[in-house]
RNA sequence: GGCCACGUGGCGGAGUGGUUACGCGCCGGUCUGCAAAACCGUUUACUCGGGUUCGAGUCCCGACGUGGCCUCCA
Protein backbone atom coordinates (compact mmCIF):
# COMPACT_ATOMS: atom_id res chain seq x y z
CA UNK A 1 0.00 0.00 0.00
CA UNK A 2 1.50 3.43 -0.71
CA UNK A 3 0.10 6.70 0.33
CA UNK A 4 0.21 9.29 -2.75
CA UNK A 5 -0.21 12.79 -1.76
CA UNK A 6 -0.80 15.98 -4.21
CA UNK A 7 1.60 18.25 -3.63
CA UNK A 8 0.80 22.05 -4.52
CA UNK A 9 4.68 22.84 -6.07
CA UNK A 10 4.27 19.98 -8.93
CA UNK A 11 0.55 20.29 -9.36
CA UNK A 12 0.00 16.65 -9.42
CA UNK A 13 -0.41 13.83 -6.65
CA UNK A 14 2.62 11.86 -6.15
CA UNK A 15 3.50 8.72 -4.47
CA UNK A 16 5.06 9.72 -0.77
CA UNK A 17 8.35 8.54 -0.38
CA UNK A 18 9.90 9.64 2.74
CA UNK A 19 13.64 10.98 2.85
CA UNK A 20 13.90 8.54 6.14
CA UNK A 21 11.19 5.71 6.87
CA UNK A 22 12.55 5.98 10.13
CA UNK A 23 12.00 9.96 10.95
CA UNK A 24 9.42 11.18 8.83
CA UNK A 25 9.49 14.76 9.08
CA UNK A 26 6.17 17.68 8.55
CA UNK A 27 5.55 20.81 9.57
CA UNK A 28 2.53 22.82 9.66
CA UNK A 29 2.08 26.36 10.50
CA UNK A 30 0.10 26.55 13.79
CA UNK A 31 -1.54 29.83 15.04
CA UNK A 32 -0.80 33.44 16.00
CA UNK A 33 -1.99 33.37 19.81
CA UNK A 34 -4.20 36.67 20.16
CA UNK A 35 -7.41 35.57 20.25
CA UNK A 36 -9.82 32.59 20.50
CA UNK A 37 -9.69 30.12 17.01
CA UNK A 38 -12.35 30.48 14.72
CA UNK A 39 -13.62 26.92 12.63
CA UNK A 40 -11.42 28.16 9.66
CA UNK A 41 -8.31 27.50 12.18
CA UNK A 42 -9.24 24.18 12.84
CA UNK A 43 -9.34 22.88 9.44
CA UNK A 44 -5.28 22.54 9.46
CA UNK A 45 -5.49 21.23 12.85
CA UNK A 46 -7.77 18.08 11.76
CA UNK A 47 -6.67 17.72 8.27
CA UNK A 48 -2.55 16.99 9.25
CA UNK A 49 -4.39 14.99 12.31
CA UNK A 50 -5.34 12.68 10.29
CA UNK A 51 -2.32 12.76 7.91
CA UNK A 52 0.09 12.42 11.32
CA UNK A 53 -2.26 9.58 12.18
CA UNK A 54 -2.15 7.76 8.95
CA UNK A 55 1.55 8.37 8.20
CA UNK A 56 2.10 6.44 12.30
CA UNK A 57 0.36 3.83 11.30
CA UNK A 58 2.44 3.75 8.12
CA UNK A 59 5.81 4.30 9.47
CA UNK A 60 5.10 3.50 13.30
CA UNK A 61 4.83 5.93 15.98
CA UNK A 62 8.20 6.34 16.87
CA UNK A 63 9.09 7.11 13.02
CA UNK A 64 6.76 10.51 12.42
CA UNK A 65 7.71 13.66 13.56
CA UNK A 66 5.27 16.48 13.83
CA UNK A 67 6.24 19.83 14.29
CA UNK A 68 3.72 22.44 14.29
CA UNK A 69 4.34 25.92 15.78
CA UNK A 70 2.94 28.90 18.00
CA UNK A 71 3.48 32.54 16.60
CA UNK A 72 4.09 34.16 20.03
CA UNK A 73 5.51 37.76 18.24
CA UNK A 74 3.37 39.51 16.25
CA UNK A 75 1.47 42.97 15.64
CA UNK A 76 -2.04 41.83 16.74
CA UNK A 77 -0.43 40.02 20.09
CA UNK A 78 0.66 43.68 20.81
CA UNK A 79 -2.57 45.13 20.31
CA UNK A 80 -4.67 43.02 21.60
CA UNK A 81 -2.03 43.26 24.73
CA UNK A 82 -2.24 46.64 24.73
CA UNK A 83 -6.18 46.62 24.70
CA UNK A 84 -6.97 43.88 27.17
CA UNK A 85 -4.34 45.00 30.01
CA UNK A 86 -3.80 48.60 29.40
CA UNK A 87 -2.15 49.05 32.69
CA UNK A 88 0.56 46.68 32.42
CA UNK A 89 4.05 47.07 31.28
CA UNK A 90 3.19 45.53 27.35
CA UNK A 91 5.61 42.63 27.51
CA UNK A 92 3.95 41.80 30.44
CA UNK A 93 0.90 41.77 28.90
CA UNK A 94 1.95 39.96 26.19
CA UNK A 95 3.05 37.18 27.97
CA UNK A 96 -0.57 37.13 29.48
CA UNK A 97 -2.51 37.23 26.46
CA UNK A 98 0.08 34.07 24.64
CA UNK A 99 -0.27 31.88 27.85
CA UNK A 100 -4.29 32.52 27.87
CA UNK A 101 -4.63 31.72 24.09
CA UNK A 102 -2.12 29.18 23.63
CA UNK A 103 -4.26 27.29 26.57
CA UNK A 104 -7.78 27.98 24.91
CA UNK A 105 -6.23 26.70 22.13
CA UNK A 106 -4.21 23.51 23.29
CA UNK A 107 -7.94 22.91 25.15
CA UNK A 108 -9.70 23.54 21.38
CA UNK A 109 -7.96 21.22 19.82
CA UNK A 110 -7.71 18.59 22.53
CA UNK A 111 -11.56 18.61 21.92
CA UNK A 112 -11.47 18.20 18.31
CA UNK A 113 -9.67 14.98 18.80
CA UNK A 114 -6.25 16.30 17.60
CA UNK A 115 -3.16 14.24 18.67
CA UNK A 116 -0.27 17.14 20.20
CA UNK A 117 2.47 17.21 17.65
CA UNK A 118 5.51 16.07 18.79
CA UNK A 119 7.24 19.55 18.83
CA UNK A 120 5.45 22.62 19.40
CA UNK A 121 7.77 25.58 19.34
CA UNK A 122 6.99 28.89 20.46
CA UNK A 123 8.66 31.76 17.76
CA UNK A 124 10.35 33.52 21.04
CA UNK A 125 12.12 30.73 21.47
CA UNK A 126 13.98 29.85 18.66
CA UNK A 127 15.16 33.70 17.92
CA UNK A 128 18.96 32.54 17.88
CA UNK A 129 18.17 30.49 14.94
CA UNK A 130 16.37 33.17 13.44
CA UNK A 131 19.04 35.63 13.67
CA UNK A 132 21.07 32.80 12.19
CA UNK A 133 19.03 32.46 9.05
CA UNK A 134 19.38 36.64 8.31
CA UNK A 135 23.12 36.11 8.89
CA UNK A 136 24.01 33.70 6.50
CA UNK A 137 20.98 35.25 3.77
CA UNK A 138 23.07 38.78 4.60
CA UNK A 139 26.67 36.99 3.99
CA UNK A 140 24.99 34.84 0.75
CA UNK A 141 23.97 38.03 -0.48
CA UNK A 142 20.57 37.54 -0.47
CA UNK A 143 19.54 40.06 2.03
CA UNK A 144 20.31 43.91 2.85
CA UNK A 145 20.20 45.90 5.89
CA UNK A 146 17.82 49.31 4.99
CA UNK A 147 17.31 51.56 8.21
CA UNK A 148 17.99 48.98 10.83
CA UNK A 149 15.58 46.62 9.01
CA UNK A 150 17.50 43.45 7.27
CA UNK A 151 15.29 42.89 4.03
CA UNK A 152 15.22 39.67 1.35
CA UNK A 153 15.63 40.04 -2.12
CA UNK A 154 13.93 37.73 -4.23
CA UNK A 155 15.09 39.16 -7.64
CA UNK A 156 18.98 38.42 -6.15
CA UNK A 157 18.25 35.03 -4.95
CA UNK A 158 16.84 34.60 -8.82
CA UNK A 159 20.33 36.46 -10.03
CA UNK A 160 22.14 33.73 -8.12
CA UNK A 161 22.30 31.16 -10.80
CA UNK A 162 22.37 28.13 -8.93
CA UNK A 163 20.24 25.12 -8.04
CA UNK A 164 17.67 26.92 -5.49
CA UNK A 165 14.27 27.57 -6.68
CA UNK A 166 13.10 29.97 -9.03
CA UNK A 167 11.46 32.29 -6.38
CA UNK A 168 7.40 32.26 -7.19
CA UNK A 169 7.50 29.01 -8.18
CA UNK A 170 5.07 27.40 -5.60
CA UNK A 171 2.80 29.88 -6.35
CA UNK A 172 3.48 30.35 -9.51
CA UNK A 173 3.65 33.94 -9.88
CA UNK A 174 6.67 35.39 -11.64
CA UNK A 175 8.26 38.75 -10.21
CA UNK A 176 6.67 40.77 -13.04
CA UNK A 177 3.32 39.77 -12.00
CA UNK A 178 3.80 40.81 -8.53
CA UNK A 179 5.16 44.39 -8.88
CA UNK A 180 2.62 44.71 -11.24
CA UNK A 181 -0.39 43.50 -8.95
CA UNK A 182 1.27 45.44 -6.11
CA UNK A 183 -1.32 47.44 -4.31
CA UNK A 184 0.31 48.31 -1.13
CA UNK A 185 2.20 51.70 -0.86
CA UNK A 186 5.92 50.31 -1.00
CA UNK A 187 7.99 51.50 1.75
CA UNK A 188 11.02 53.63 0.58
CA UNK A 189 13.76 51.81 2.22
CA UNK A 190 13.28 48.94 0.07
CA UNK A 191 15.40 48.05 -2.93
CA UNK A 192 12.95 46.50 -5.15
CA UNK A 193 8.81 46.51 -4.56
CA UNK A 194 9.01 42.43 -4.02
CA UNK A 195 11.56 42.67 -1.29
CA UNK A 196 10.12 41.35 1.88
CA UNK A 197 10.69 41.95 5.97
CA UNK A 198 13.24 39.54 8.17
CA UNK A 199 14.06 41.78 10.65
CA UNK A 200 12.85 45.19 11.87
CA UNK A 201 13.33 47.64 14.35
CA UNK A 202 11.06 47.27 17.62
CA UNK A 203 8.91 50.48 18.88
CA UNK A 204 9.76 51.16 22.44
CA UNK A 205 7.85 49.36 25.10
CA UNK A 206 7.53 46.24 22.19
CA UNK A 207 9.14 42.81 22.55
CA UNK A 208 12.85 43.18 21.03
CA UNK A 209 16.07 41.14 20.86
CA UNK A 210 19.33 42.03 20.00
CA UNK A 211 19.43 42.63 16.30
CA UNK A 212 21.66 40.78 13.54
CA UNK A 213 23.69 41.58 10.59
CA UNK A 214 25.67 44.46 12.63
CA UNK A 215 21.87 46.93 13.55
CA UNK A 216 23.03 48.22 17.05
CA UNK A 217 18.80 49.33 17.31
CA UNK A 218 17.22 45.94 18.82
CA UNK A 219 14.47 44.58 17.09
CA UNK A 220 11.78 41.27 16.36
CA UNK A 221 11.67 38.99 13.30
CA UNK A 222 9.30 39.33 10.37
CA UNK A 223 6.48 36.16 10.36
CA UNK A 224 8.37 34.13 7.42
CA UNK A 225 11.33 34.05 8.98
CA UNK A 226 10.06 32.65 12.27
CA UNK A 227 8.36 29.25 10.71
CA UNK A 228 11.86 28.98 8.40
CA UNK A 229 13.87 28.86 11.54
CA UNK A 230 11.00 26.81 13.71
CA UNK A 231 11.47 24.10 11.01
CA UNK A 232 15.33 24.30 10.70
CA UNK A 233 15.31 23.72 14.20
CA UNK A 234 13.43 20.74 14.61
CA UNK A 235 12.55 19.12 11.51
CA UNK A 236 16.39 20.25 9.47
CA UNK A 237 17.30 21.84 6.16
CA UNK A 238 14.82 19.38 4.40
CA UNK A 239 12.18 17.55 5.10
CA UNK A 240 9.29 15.50 4.04
CA UNK A 241 5.71 17.54 3.91
CA UNK A 242 4.75 21.26 5.03
CA UNK A 243 1.32 22.20 5.35
CA UNK A 244 -0.81 24.89 6.15
CA UNK A 245 -3.90 26.93 4.62
CA UNK A 246 -3.96 27.63 1.45
CA UNK A 247 -3.97 31.41 1.93
CA UNK A 248 -0.52 30.79 3.09
CA UNK A 249 0.65 29.74 -0.17
CA UNK A 250 1.74 33.69 -0.69
CA UNK A 251 3.58 35.46 0.40
CA UNK A 252 4.25 32.97 3.41
CA UNK A 253 5.01 29.64 2.15
CA UNK A 254 6.95 31.29 -0.73
CA UNK A 255 9.31 33.61 1.12
CA UNK A 256 10.12 30.54 3.70
CA UNK A 257 11.48 28.58 0.69
CA UNK A 258 13.14 31.60 -0.61
CA UNK A 259 14.64 31.93 3.13
CA UNK A 260 15.57 28.03 3.64
CA UNK A 261 16.57 27.34 0.23
CA UNK A 262 19.00 30.80 0.24
CA UNK A 263 20.35 30.45 3.68
CA UNK A 264 21.15 26.45 3.32
CA UNK A 265 21.59 26.45 -0.63
CA UNK A 266 18.97 23.53 -0.59
CA UNK A 267 17.09 23.08 -3.76
CA UNK A 268 14.16 22.07 -1.92
CA UNK A 269 12.69 22.69 1.54
CA UNK A 270 10.25 19.89 1.58
CA UNK A 271 9.01 17.49 -0.20
CA UNK A 272 5.76 17.56 -0.40
CA UNK A 273 3.61 20.85 0.33
CA UNK A 274 0.05 20.52 0.94
CA UNK A 275 -2.80 23.13 1.57
CA UNK A 276 -6.00 22.84 2.95
CA UNK A 277 -9.23 24.68 1.16
CA UNK A 278 -11.05 27.82 3.08
CA UNK A 279 -14.15 27.44 4.90
CA UNK A 280 -17.33 29.66 4.24
CA UNK A 281 -20.27 29.95 7.20
CA UNK A 282 -24.01 29.29 5.93
CA UNK A 283 -22.06 30.48 2.40
CA UNK A 284 -20.49 33.65 2.89
CA UNK A 285 -16.77 34.40 3.75
CA UNK A 286 -16.83 34.62 7.57
CA UNK A 287 -15.28 37.59 8.81
CA UNK A 288 -15.92 39.90 12.36
CA UNK A 289 -17.92 42.38 10.22
CA UNK A 290 -20.73 40.16 8.93
CA UNK A 291 -21.11 38.74 12.65
CA UNK A 292 -20.51 35.23 11.41
CA UNK A 293 -17.03 34.65 13.26
CA UNK A 294 -17.43 31.24 14.27
CA UNK A 295 -14.96 30.14 17.20
CA UNK A 296 -14.15 26.61 18.06
CA UNK A 297 -15.07 27.10 21.72
CA UNK A 298 -18.51 28.50 20.87
CA UNK A 299 -18.76 25.31 19.28
CA UNK A 300 -17.85 23.01 21.60
CA UNK A 301 -20.51 24.63 24.06
CA UNK A 302 -22.87 22.78 21.68
CA UNK A 303 -21.52 20.12 19.95
CA UNK A 304 -18.66 17.17 20.87
CA UNK A 305 -15.61 17.91 19.00
CA UNK A 306 -15.78 14.44 17.58
CA UNK A 307 -18.72 16.08 15.67
CA UNK A 308 -16.86 19.38 14.42
CA UNK A 309 -13.77 16.66 13.23
CA UNK A 310 -16.43 14.65 11.21
CA UNK A 311 -18.44 17.10 9.67
CA UNK A 312 -15.15 18.50 8.64
CA UNK A 313 -13.83 15.52 7.31
CA UNK A 314 -17.06 15.00 5.46
CA UNK A 315 -14.97 17.33 2.77
CA UNK A 316 -12.02 16.53 0.83
CA UNK A 317 -9.26 18.88 2.76
CA UNK A 318 -8.64 20.74 -1.18
CA UNK A 319 -11.74 21.62 -1.56
CA UNK A 320 -13.69 24.58 -0.36
CA UNK A 321 -16.20 23.69 2.73
CA UNK A 322 -19.69 25.70 3.46
CA UNK A 323 -20.25 25.31 7.63
CA UNK A 324 -23.41 24.69 8.21
CA UNK A 325 -25.89 23.91 10.97
CA UNK A 326 -27.72 21.69 8.73
CA UNK A 327 -24.13 19.61 8.37
CA UNK A 328 -23.86 19.51 11.69
CA UNK A 329 -26.90 17.92 13.30
CA UNK A 330 -26.54 15.44 10.18
CA UNK A 331 -22.55 14.86 11.13
CA UNK A 332 -23.93 14.32 15.09
CA UNK A 333 -26.91 11.80 13.95
CA UNK A 334 -24.03 9.65 12.04
CA UNK A 335 -21.78 9.44 15.00
CA UNK A 336 -24.66 8.71 17.77
CA UNK A 337 -25.46 5.51 15.24
CA UNK A 338 -21.57 4.97 14.84
CA UNK A 339 -21.35 5.12 18.97
CA UNK A 340 -24.08 3.07 19.62
CA UNK A 341 -22.43 0.07 16.62
CA UNK A 342 -19.31 0.29 17.32
CA UNK A 343 -17.97 2.18 20.93
CA UNK A 344 -18.07 -0.70 22.62
CA UNK A 345 -17.02 -3.26 20.48
CA UNK A 346 -13.46 -4.82 20.47
CA UNK A 347 -11.69 -3.39 17.66
CA UNK A 348 -10.38 -4.86 14.80
CA UNK A 349 -8.16 -3.57 12.37
CA UNK A 350 -8.92 -0.75 10.24
CA UNK A 351 -10.38 -1.91 7.01
CA UNK A 352 -8.64 -1.50 3.44
CA UNK A 353 -11.79 0.36 2.13
CA UNK A 354 -10.74 2.68 4.99
CA UNK A 355 -7.38 2.60 4.33
CA UNK A 356 -7.18 2.57 0.61
CA UNK A 357 -8.96 6.12 0.29
CA UNK A 358 -7.01 7.82 2.50
CA UNK A 359 -3.87 6.85 1.42
CA UNK A 360 -5.40 8.32 -2.09
CA UNK A 361 -4.37 12.07 -1.07
CA UNK A 362 -6.37 11.83 2.29
CA UNK A 363 -9.73 11.41 0.78
CA UNK A 364 -11.76 11.35 3.54
CA UNK A 365 -15.21 11.74 2.11
CA UNK A 366 -14.54 8.49 0.49
CA UNK A 367 -13.25 6.90 3.32
CA UNK A 368 -16.28 7.84 5.73
CA UNK A 369 -18.41 6.51 2.39
CA UNK A 370 -16.52 3.05 3.12
CA UNK A 371 -17.45 3.06 7.04
CA UNK A 372 -21.32 3.80 6.59
CA UNK A 373 -20.18 0.44 4.55
CA UNK A 374 -18.83 -1.33 7.52
CA UNK A 375 -21.38 -0.40 9.62
CA UNK A 376 -23.80 -2.80 8.23
CA UNK A 377 -20.69 -5.57 7.89
CA UNK A 378 -17.77 -5.24 9.80
CA UNK A 379 -18.42 -3.22 13.26
CA UNK A 380 -15.28 -4.59 14.78
CA UNK A 381 -13.72 -2.52 11.28
CA UNK A 382 -15.66 0.20 11.78
CA UNK A 383 -14.50 0.30 14.92
CA UNK A 384 -10.64 0.20 14.50
CA UNK A 385 -11.15 2.02 10.91
CA UNK A 386 -12.60 5.35 12.95
CA UNK A 387 -10.11 4.81 16.00
CA UNK A 388 -7.36 5.47 13.31
CA UNK A 389 -9.12 8.43 12.04
CA UNK A 390 -9.55 10.20 15.55
CA UNK A 391 -13.02 8.89 16.61
CA UNK A 392 -14.49 7.00 19.41
CA UNK A 393 -12.65 8.67 22.22
CA UNK A 394 -15.03 8.03 25.17
CA UNK A 395 -18.26 4.60 26.02
CA UNK A 396 -21.17 4.49 24.37
CA UNK A 397 -22.56 5.33 27.91
CA UNK A 398 -20.41 8.32 28.35
CA UNK A 399 -21.20 9.82 24.42
CA UNK A 400 -25.08 9.77 25.38
CA UNK A 401 -24.52 10.55 28.80
CA UNK A 402 -23.08 14.06 27.66
CA UNK A 403 -26.46 14.51 25.42
CA UNK A 404 -28.02 13.90 28.73
CA UNK A 405 -26.42 16.62 30.67
CA UNK A 406 -26.10 18.97 27.75
CA UNK A 407 -29.45 18.90 27.50
CA UNK A 408 -30.04 19.03 31.40
CA UNK A 409 -33.32 16.60 31.89
CA UNK A 410 -33.13 14.15 34.42
CA UNK A 411 -33.28 10.59 34.00
CA UNK A 412 -35.10 10.16 36.74
CA UNK A 413 -38.03 12.00 35.56
CA UNK A 414 -37.62 10.18 31.90
CA UNK A 415 -37.56 6.74 33.84
CA UNK A 416 -40.88 7.51 35.64
CA UNK A 417 -42.74 9.14 32.87
CA UNK A 418 -42.11 5.92 30.89
CA UNK A 419 -43.32 3.57 33.69
CA UNK A 420 -46.35 5.31 33.71
CA UNK A 421 -46.79 5.26 30.41
CA UNK A 422 -46.09 1.93 29.95
CA UNK A 423 -48.97 1.03 32.37
CA UNK A 424 -51.45 3.47 30.97
CA UNK A 425 -50.46 1.02 27.51
CA UNK A 426 -51.26 -2.20 29.58
CA UNK A 427 -54.62 -0.94 30.49
CA UNK A 428 -55.10 0.46 26.68
CA UNK A 429 -55.02 3.81 28.23
CA UNK A 430 -53.84 5.24 24.70
CA UNK A 431 -54.78 8.83 25.41
CA UNK A 432 -53.11 9.12 28.65
CA UNK A 433 -50.27 7.13 26.94
CA UNK A 434 -49.82 9.58 23.82
CA UNK A 435 -49.92 12.47 26.20
CA UNK A 436 -46.91 11.40 28.20
CA UNK A 437 -45.50 10.52 24.53
CA UNK A 438 -45.64 14.37 24.00
CA UNK A 439 -44.49 15.41 27.27
CA UNK A 440 -41.21 13.43 26.56
CA UNK A 441 -40.87 14.77 23.11
CA UNK A 442 -41.21 18.09 24.08
CA UNK A 443 -38.34 17.31 26.61
CA UNK A 444 -36.20 16.56 24.11
CA UNK A 445 -36.38 12.74 24.69
CA UNK A 446 -37.31 10.49 22.19
CA UNK A 447 -38.96 6.86 22.40
CA UNK A 448 -38.27 3.83 21.87
CA UNK A 449 -40.60 1.06 22.23
CA UNK A 450 -39.06 -2.85 21.09
CA UNK A 451 -40.44 -5.96 22.11
CA UNK A 452 -37.80 -6.26 25.54
CA UNK A 453 -39.20 -2.75 26.76
CA UNK A 454 -38.48 1.04 26.34
CA UNK A 455 -35.58 2.02 26.11
CA UNK A 456 -34.91 6.32 25.39
CA UNK A 457 -32.44 8.99 23.80
CA UNK A 458 -31.99 12.33 23.87
CA UNK A 459 -33.14 13.37 20.46
CA UNK A 460 -30.96 15.77 18.45
C1' G B 1 -6.59 44.92 -12.82
C1' G B 2 -3.10 40.33 -12.21
C1' C B 3 -2.48 35.18 -10.57
C1' C B 4 -4.87 30.68 -8.71
C1' A B 5 -8.80 27.32 -7.28
C1' C B 6 -13.78 25.53 -7.42
C1' G B 7 -19.09 24.86 -9.87
C1' U B 8 -22.34 17.13 -9.42
C1' G B 9 -29.40 15.00 -7.78
C1' G B 10 -33.92 18.52 -2.45
C1' C B 11 -29.10 18.98 0.70
C1' G B 12 -23.96 17.36 1.87
C1' G B 13 -20.37 15.02 -1.13
C1' A B 14 -16.95 11.04 -3.97
C1' G B 15 -15.86 9.97 -8.89
C1' U B 16 -10.74 12.35 -14.56
C1' G B 17 -13.28 8.66 -20.94
C1' G B 18 -17.55 3.55 -21.37
C1' U B 19 -20.53 -0.13 -14.85
C1' U B 20 -24.76 1.52 -8.14
C1' A B 21 -20.81 6.23 -5.15
C1' C B 22 -22.03 7.01 -0.19
C1' G B 23 -24.79 9.78 3.66
C1' C B 24 -29.03 12.90 4.99
C1' G B 25 -33.97 14.10 3.38
C1' C B 26 -38.38 12.56 0.62
C1' C B 27 -41.50 8.41 -0.58
C1' G B 28 -42.93 3.11 0.15
C1' G B 29 -42.66 -1.43 3.20
C1' U B 30 -41.82 -4.41 7.89
C1' C B 31 -42.71 -3.52 13.03
C1' U B 32 -46.43 -0.67 16.23
C1' G B 33 -52.83 0.45 19.40
C1' C B 34 -51.12 4.78 16.38
C1' A B 35 -46.40 6.69 16.13
C1' A B 36 -41.22 7.04 17.01
C1' A B 37 -36.78 4.27 16.82
C1' A B 38 -34.80 0.23 14.05
C1' C B 39 -34.49 -2.62 9.62
C1' C B 40 -35.55 -3.25 4.19
C1' G B 41 -36.48 -0.89 -0.49
C1' U B 42 -37.15 3.28 -4.10
C1' U B 43 -36.23 8.16 -6.29
C1' U B 44 -33.53 12.47 -8.60
C1' A B 45 -27.37 14.95 -11.05
C1' C B 46 -23.33 16.45 -13.38
C1' U B 47 -23.56 25.74 -14.38
C1' C B 48 -24.09 27.29 -19.68
C1' G B 49 -22.20 27.30 -24.97
C1' G B 50 -18.91 25.23 -28.43
C1' G B 51 -15.07 21.37 -29.63
C1' U B 52 -12.21 16.42 -29.51
C1' U B 53 -13.99 11.19 -29.41
C1' C B 54 -17.35 5.39 -31.51
C1' G B 55 -18.44 7.32 -26.53
C1' A B 56 -17.44 13.05 -21.75
C1' G B 57 -19.74 14.83 -15.35
C1' U B 58 -14.61 13.15 -16.61
C1' C B 59 -10.19 15.99 -22.02
C1' C B 60 -9.83 21.13 -24.86
C1' C B 61 -11.72 26.36 -25.71
C1' G B 62 -15.00 30.20 -24.18
C1' A B 63 -18.82 32.38 -20.98
C1' C B 64 -21.12 32.94 -16.35
C1' G B 65 -21.00 32.21 -11.04
C1' U B 66 -18.42 31.50 -6.19
C1' G B 67 -14.00 31.76 -3.41
C1' G B 68 -8.51 32.59 -2.22
C1' C B 69 -4.00 35.45 -2.75
C1' C B 70 -1.64 40.04 -4.65
C1' U B 71 4.42 41.10 0.02
C1' C B 72 5.49 44.16 7.22
C1' C B 73 2.35 39.46 8.01
C1' A B 74 -3.13 34.62 8.39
Amino acid sequence: MELRLYDTLSREKRTFVPLDANNVRMYVCGPTVYDFAHIGNARPVIVFDVLFRLLRHLYGEAHVKYVRNITDVDDKINDRAARDFPGLPLNEAIRKVTEQTGKQFHADVDALGALRPSVEPRATEHIGEMREIIERLVAGGFAYVAEDHVLFSPQAMNAANSTLPRYGALSKRSLDEMIAGARVDVAPYKRDATDFVLWKPSKPGEPSWPSPAGIAAPGRPGWHVECSAMAWKHLGEYFDIHGGGIDLVFPHHENEVAQTCCAFHQERMANYWMHNGFLQVEGEKMSKSLGNFVTIHELLADWPGEVLRLNMLKTHYHSPIDWTMKSLEESARTLDDWYRAAADVEPGKPAASVLEPLLDDLNTPLAIAALHGLRGSDVNGLAASLRLLGFLSESAAQWEGRKQQASGVDAKDVERLISERTAARARKDFKESDRIRDELAAMGVTIKDSKDGTTWEIAR
